[in-house]
DNA sequence: ATGGCAGCGCGCCGCTGA
């Protein structure tokens, strides 16, 4: 079984590539982020004839998520029930047993802004919630784009960073917050190449220069550690004419 | 030096993203 996370910075523009995606990576389980569109505009005919089922919450303009799966969606969940949010960011469901939530965390935009507050109200919230989730579910995966670098490994230029919003103590924190629930990078589980990042900004030739951080992640309960044989990023649509600015990254489950 | 891409909105610039 395979699950995978990918931020495609709009649907509506990347819906090719996301096709493309899964015709070349039949994954099991998709979570997208960042669609950028309204339910009613969510393209579900199209993804099911690719042979996915697909559960989503969206938004106009910004956020919106969704979990695409070969098998059914069960016990579908909106938002983080403890954190009232406009801004529509998870979604969770139970799939052959393993309870998958899908998130996008908000980005925080600077260190002194609101938005920095708001991502570490709503990541405090986060942590909450998956705690009684793990009280029920002992095989969860947290997949998404998580908007934090965990640690300078996960930075192209960890100095010029430093301190930045997506590589700041207070965040990194969070994160580890969460980790310490019980979850594991999967990631880190193997051996990967250095400089190994997610996203590259469009500006200044990010990803020719390899400019990048590594953002999305697919954390896991120990139950799904044990079961993890691979994790790794596909740089390969980052290359295709109009990318998303994140790439996939693909956990294989035995 | 706050730029630079990209996507979006009743758009022709301003915002958000990361």
């Amino acid at each position: 079984m395979q699950i995978a996370t990918w931020n495609v910075n709009s649907l509506k523009v990347r819906l090719p590539h996301l096709l493309q995606w899964l015709t070349d990576n039949p994954v099991d389980v998709l979570c997208l982020q960042e669609t950028k569109m309204t339910d009613d505009k969510f393209p579900v005919a199209e993804i099911n004839a690719a042979g996915y089922q697909v559960a989503f919450t969206g938004q106009k303009t910004y956020n919106g998520v969704a979990i695409l799966s070969k098998l059914p969606l069960e016990d579908v969940v909106r938002n983080n029930p403890r954190f009232a949010d406009e801004q529509q960011r998870i979604i969770a469901a139970t799939i052959g047993g393993i309870r998958i939530v899908c998130a996008y965390v908000p980005n925080g935009q600077s260190v002194d802004s609101d938005k920095y507050a708001y991502k570490l109200a709503w990541l405090a919230s986060l942590r909450e919630w998956l705690a009684e989730e793990l009280q029920t579910h002992t095989e969860l995966a947290i997949l998404g784009d998580y908007n934090i670098a965990p640690d300078d490994r996960d930075v192209h230029d960890p100095v010029a960073w430093a301190g930045q919003v997506l590589c700041s103590d207070r965040e990194r924190a969070a994160l580890t917050a969460l980790v310490d629930l019980g979850l594991t990078d999967s990631y880190r589980l193997f051996e990967q190449a250095e400089k190994s990042f997610s996203w590259w900004d469009y500006r200044q030739l990010g990803f020719r220069l390899n400019k990048g951080l590594r953002i999305d992640h697919i954390l896991l309960t120990a139950s799904l550690v044990a079961r993890c044989t691979a994790c790794a990023i596909d740089r390969a649509p980052r290359k295709w004419e109009q990318p998303s600015d994140h790439a996939p990254v693909v956990a294989t489950l035995s």
